[in-house]
DNA sequence: AATGACACGTGAGGC
DNA sequence: TGCCTCACGTGTCAT
């Protein structure tokens, strides 16, 4: 089928021819030598190809090494366990939400947060203590010379589209374009700004700090 | 540069190698070759121990054999996606159902509970360009006096974007807005049509025959 | 006896 | 140059 395969054949032939000579004539080795390295040859074919499936059904894909591809598809799959235990916490919450009582669902999530603040103000924090944001997906990255693009992804919960406008209204940011869409269970906003490349990380840092400052008032980050 | 001539090098070397067996070894050889020796043997160690780790994220194992740990960790990430599309959809629900804005005149989709636990869509075979579309939810709705919304929710596979652009472009349909977005293992269309309210049923017709007359021409080759 | 899986040492080729 | 990854053929062990 291919040249490489006709010329690994033909010296896999002299080889064998080498060392009949002189020796005992046993041409079943030659015929079980030749089986087995075909074999092994479909062996190492076949690992190689579903090593590259699973680099498919692996989004992130750090490098094409081999042992890369391994260690994303494990970081993935933790991933996925842990918006697997977000997002069923989400549904107990909501369950537990469908009671008619609407704004009392403190008294389940204050075991998760300790009780800080006495009588602090907490004229905005009202919302962030309902439901702060989850933020699943945070990707920056640099688009053409000046342009930079931001992906949020967060898990959709109670005015989490108006706390992420509100985020990115306050970041004073030089907005080309903006979209945000709320889709099974999550929330993706995607923009488009107009900054330097180096700024990519400026850009991401100043969203986590400022995401992180709505979630919890009371922490050492600030805008 | 070309196969051929590396596999003749390769085997002219095996040659002069079994030429000159039991002649002495080279001093050179203990430096350069003991070094590449024991970094390929860490190297191997390395894998088959990041090997490991993925077999320990997985479940279900049914074999220890190297390829099939692969194979069981690419199943287990598609019945993931599988689950967490699921669970999104009841966690969108829920909250529809707590919402007061929310009128879809075709609730009917009451099939919250799809049973594809078991799935057999196989792409082992190198790659299967058949991947048909299959369609999660598809919701045609009327809006106002002549405005149709469709909203139709596939799974997240290979060209699939591709396929239902070509779908929708195929109908001849009066399109007012139309926007296609990939998010996490789903492939989500909203379209506005320009169509009277007694057309609804027949643009979700038309849709779901020409969504199944793609997938049918092309009959499952796989493996 | 035969098949399959594995680790090994080794050369080619890419940075 | 040296380091690293890969595929190759082979011996070995288990089924």
């Amino acid at each position: 089928m291919d040249d490489v395969d006709v010329y690994k054949d033909y010296w896999e032939n002299m080889i064998l021819q080498t060392e009949q000579l002189g020796s005992s004539p046993d041409g079943a080795q030659s015929s079980a030598a030749s089986k087995n390295i075909e074999s092994e040859r479909k062996r190492r074919q076949k690992l190689t190809e579903t090593l590259h499936a699973l680099r498919a059904v692996v989004p992130n894909i750090s490098k094409m090494d081999k042992a890369s591809i391994i260690k994303d598809a494990i970081d993935y799959i933790q991933e996925l366990h842990n918006q697997e235990r977000v997002i069923q916490a989400e549904i107990s919450e909501l369950e537990s939400k469908r009671s008619i009582f609407l704004d009392f669902d403190e008294e389940i999530s204050c075991n998760s947060k300790p009780k800080r603040s006495r009588f602090e103000q907490t004229c905005d924090s009202a919302e962030s203590r309902s439901s702060p944001i989850e933020v699943l997906e945070l990707r920056v990255s640099h688009m053409g010379e000046k342009t930079i693009v931001v992906s949020l992804t967060c898990s959709k919960r109670t005015d989490t589209m108006v706390k992420i406008c509100e985020v990115f209204e306050s970041l004073n940011l030089k907005i080309i374009t903006a979209n945000i869409i709320a889709f099974s269970g999550s929330v993706l906003k995607t923009l488009f700004l107009e900054a330097n490349e180096e700024e990519t990380d400026v850009v991401k840092i100043k969203i986590q700090t400022a995401i992180a400052a709505l979630n919890d008032p009371d922490s050492p980050m600030s805008k």
